[in-house]
DNA sequence: CGGGCAATCTTGTCAGCGTCTAGATAACCG
DNA sequence: CGGTTATCTAGACGCTGACAAGATTGCCCG
């Protein structure tokens, strides 16, 4: 669309899908600011003016990937409910969860990022504490621990079978009834 | 040591303590084969014969980190002392951990690899199976998925405070006793 | 003891990368 | 309409990973 004018149109969003795509296929190594050019249509240079450099624009990724799940988040009422919502953003938007704790390949400090992370955090942390008033800290590191990890694994491949969030239905199922792990104590 | 004869000695480990030296602190994809190679203090294509490509040292570490990973999950003879040392590993040795999940930098199916994964992944269901025999894979699951969520999130920064492995055996009591988690149904 | 073989390392080369610079083009706004 | 600014191009630089060909060394077998 739109490939004989000068101006592109809507370089920054077109670039961010593209970078999307590459991570989602081959992983953020395999991200080259030039081939995301190339794709683009536009000279190897053109894509460093709207994110700064490479980091910048995993950067933006980084902060589109915490709004994205803040919305996800917003839907979930109950806490086992929040941790579902959690596993679905990380299935339905791999390539953002991807890059979205990866320190080193952001701009840790870009403030954007720090704002989004915060809020999305206050959503976690917020619906915990509705659920679980008392020492709601270890209670949400613990609902965040297990739907991260379960992501995580998931997205590596580790986890293979099946559908991700029945799946993680099942074993925060497992860990809220107490069924048939051990009651320590 | 030794830098004066044409062989190094032993630049295999060498390049492979500066990587992980490097992974540590910077990250990932902050290696650079060159850079291993002026550190050891070889010529710059050396170190490529050792492990024939950047993704081949990457994979060389990931092995090491799932052969230290089944030492110290060894020692553990319970389920929560399991996913203790499963934390302690990540804290103690996060370079490895960094690189050992991360398909997309290494050469995923290396057979060295597969089998080393294979052979802890064994210890850790083994493990599980020996507590929880009944539907031991939810279990399981869950209890790789918070452990491995824990860890991740320590690495990246996202829980900052404490000791992580007395955190996580708090957040572990937590789920484990049931007491200020609901128990739905 | 010695000769050859394989492992190890060096040197040189190549295309591709990220980033910087200066300059061209186009859109916008008073 | 004119100037300012955002956007994009074009060229250059040093660095990278990978490959090829050759030098050096340790080691084993005769």
């Amino acid at each position: 669309m739109a490939a004989r004018s000068y101006h592109h149109g809507d370089l920054r969003r077109s670039v961010l899908d593209a970078a999307l795509d590459v991570v989602e296929s081959n992983g953020p190594a395999a991200i080259s600011m030039r081939d995301l050019a190339r794709r683009a249509g536009v000279s190897h240079a053109a894509p460093a003016h709207h994110f700064g450099d490479k980091r910048g624009l995993l950067t933006a990724i980084a902060i589109e990937g915490f709004e994205t799940l803040a919305e996800y988040l917003s839907i979930a009422d109950e806490l086992r409910e929040l941790g579902v919502a959690y596993v679905r953003f990380a299935t339905e938007n791999p390539a953002h969860f991807e890059v979205m704790f990866r320190r080193d390949l952001c701009h840790a400090d870009d403030p954007a990022l720090v704002a989004a992370r915060a809020r999305t955090a206050g959503m976690l942390s917020g619906g915990v504490d509705t659920v679980v008033p008392d020492d709601s800290r270890s209670a949400g590191l613990a609902a965040w621990s297990l739907a991260h990890g379960f992501a995580t694994l998931w997205r590596g491949g580790s986890i293979a079978d099946g559908s991700a969030t029945e799946t993680f239905r099942a074993i925060s199922q497992h860990l809220f009834t107490g069924r048939s792990l051990p009651r320590a104590e």
